[in-house]
DNA sequence: ACAGATAGGGTGCTCACGGC
DNA sequence: GCCGTGAGCACCCTATCTGT
């Protein structure tokens, strides 16, 4: 054995050193991913990203990037899109909360415990928004006006007189995500069933606004086989707010 | 308190490669 | 061709976190 390979003895204590620099260099990498794939970076804008959904969100990513119809000259603006319509998303959760407590709680918007949720949920907004991938469309504020005001124009309609827009009363739902879950789903990222989109003439908030350029190529680049899955270009179902 | 999920660390096994 | 070694993979164990 040459002198060489004598230096290079490997002994236990070696093997150990090694395979943590091995794991060390799979973690880098999975936290670059994470920082390159808009998808996780939304996501993970708001809370913990398992390593698993990194790998995903990659190969979901990577597979869209290379599909043969992806609009050239549009990456940057679809990207800008991907981050948006998790935020987008967490605003719609917050007025689906806005309405559970309103009618089916039949809570007071004075109330003290309302104003405290409210406030929690918006101050998680605007930690999560900060960090967001959008170089060439920044996150505009949402617009929480409503959410303290019943009677804003974003909040009439919401009364608990109003609670039967939830069929028996019951609250909307089932929301797609597995019953329970602490985590978000595994993908597709986007719930399975249909969700009720806002048409233009609805939208009001300026936060929705890089949701409506989504595209067919956006939809098909998350899994959805035609946009009508989401009901984005003909709304089937009554905006909930 | 308990159970399930996840991540990290350690170690054995296998394979490719280089020296003899 | 045989042998020793490094590198990678797979498995097991443990710690930590989170939801019920």
């Amino acid at each position: 054995m040459s002198d060489r390979l004598k230096e290079r003895k490997r002994t236990p204590v070696s093997h150990k050193v090694i395979e943590k620099r091995r794991r060390d260099r799979i973690n880098r990498c999975l936290i670059e991913l994470g920082k390159t794939v808009p998808m996780a970076l939304a996501k993970q804008s708001s809370g913990k990203l398992e390593k698993a959904e990194i790998l995903e969100m990659t190969v979901q990513y990577l597979r869209a990037l290379h599909s043969a119809d992806f609009p050239r000259g549009r990456e940057k603006e679809l990207l800008a899109e991907f981050a948006n319509y998790f935020h987008y998303g967490y605003h719609e959760c917050m007025k689906n909360l806005v309405h559970y407590l309103t009618t089916v709680e039949r809570m007071e918007t004075k109330d003290t415990k309302y104003a405290r949720i409210l406030a929690f949920l918006q101050s998680k907004a605007r930690l999560s928004a900060e960090p967001a991938f959008s170089p060439l469309a920044p996150l505009p504020e949402p617009d929480f006006s409503y959410q303290l005001h019943a009677g804003t124009p974003d909040f009439v309609g919401h009364s608990p007189s109003e609670a039967s827009v939830f069929p028996q009363g019951a609250a909307p739902g089932p929301f797609p995500w597995p019953h329970g879950a602490a985590r978000s789903p595994a993908l597709p990222y986007l719930p399975s069933a249909p969700v009720p989109l806002p048409s233009p003439a609805q939208q009001h908030s300026p936060f929705l606004a890089p949701v409506q350029g989504l595209d067919r190529h956006y939809l098909n680049l998350i899994g959805h086989a035609h946009p009508s899955a989401l009901n984005i270009h003909t709304p089937q179902h009554p905006p909930v707010l």
